[in-house]
DNA sequence: ACATGGATGCTT
DNA sequence: AGCATCCATGTC
């Protein structure tokens, strides 16, 4: 299925005019990219015959780790890994990592192939599929507040792992879509959190007064 | 406040 | 090969 066609079912289901970003929104400074990304939106849609499955919602909180000179960063070690070399894939690609051996977080590439940066999506607002994603999250959920108020949660809900680890955002089961007329909203910045390195660095962001960012 | 949980990266 | 560490959550 076209992924125009795509965006119209999501479109419709948000009752919203959505569209996907250019693929060059990507390649800015990690730091501008969890900015622009908050009041954005992050879906996953799954084909099952014929029928199209959609889950998600609105992106309220990020954080940005940047590069080697981010201590925090996974792109922080002596040699390029082969967990972190798709920190240096072309922005726009999706990096979802294992926390704690427990949870997954999913982050979205920023800046240009060769340079490294991602920003990690922290929190969202549930807005499509909250059947799907109560199902997903389990007993967990006493509310709708509960279904992806944190990094782990949310890739819960939505059924994020690692093999979406190198989805292309604009093009996959994995979408980054933004509203065709933005409505203007408030950020505020902050320390990141649950690090111990950099912690002086306000590199977290969040909608200011929304009710579905974490803690 | 504490258990859970598994892989990663750095050091022996 | 061993080990401290880690972008969290749920329950205690």
């Amino acid at each position: 299925m076209p992924m125009a066609t795509v965006v119209k079912q999501i479109s419709a289901v948000l009752k919203t005019d959505l569209s996907l970003p250019n693929a060059d929104y990507f390649l800015d400074a990690t730091e501008n990219l969890a900015i622009k990304l908050v009041g954005d939106f992050l879906f996953r849609v799954e084909m099952h015959n014929e029928q199209t499955q959609i889950c998600g919602g609105r992106i309220v909180e990020t954080e940005a780790y940047l590069d080697v000179s981010d201590p925090a960063s996974h792109a922080a070690t002596k040699q390029i890994t082969g967990r972190n070399q798709i920190l240096y894939s072309t922005g726009g690609t999706a990096y979802v990592f294992r926390s704690y051996g427990v949870h997954h977080c999913f982050n979205v590439i920023a800046r240009p192939a060769g340079a490294a940066g991602c920003v990690l999506i922290r929190a969202l607002e549930p807005l499509a599929g909250i059947d799907l994603m109560t199902t997903r999250r389990g007993k967990n959920t006493n509310q709708l507040y509960d279904l992806c108020s944190g990094p782990g949660k949310l890739c819960q809900a939505l059924g994020i792992n690692q093999t979406h680890t190198g989805a292309n955002l604009r093009n996959s089961e994995l979408l980054i879509l933004q509203q065709r007329q933005p409505t203007t909203i408030q950020i505020e910045q902050g320390p990141r959190i649950g690090i111990s390195r950099a912690t002086e660095r306000k590199l977290r962001f969040w909608q200011r007064n929304s009710r579905w960012t974490s803690n």
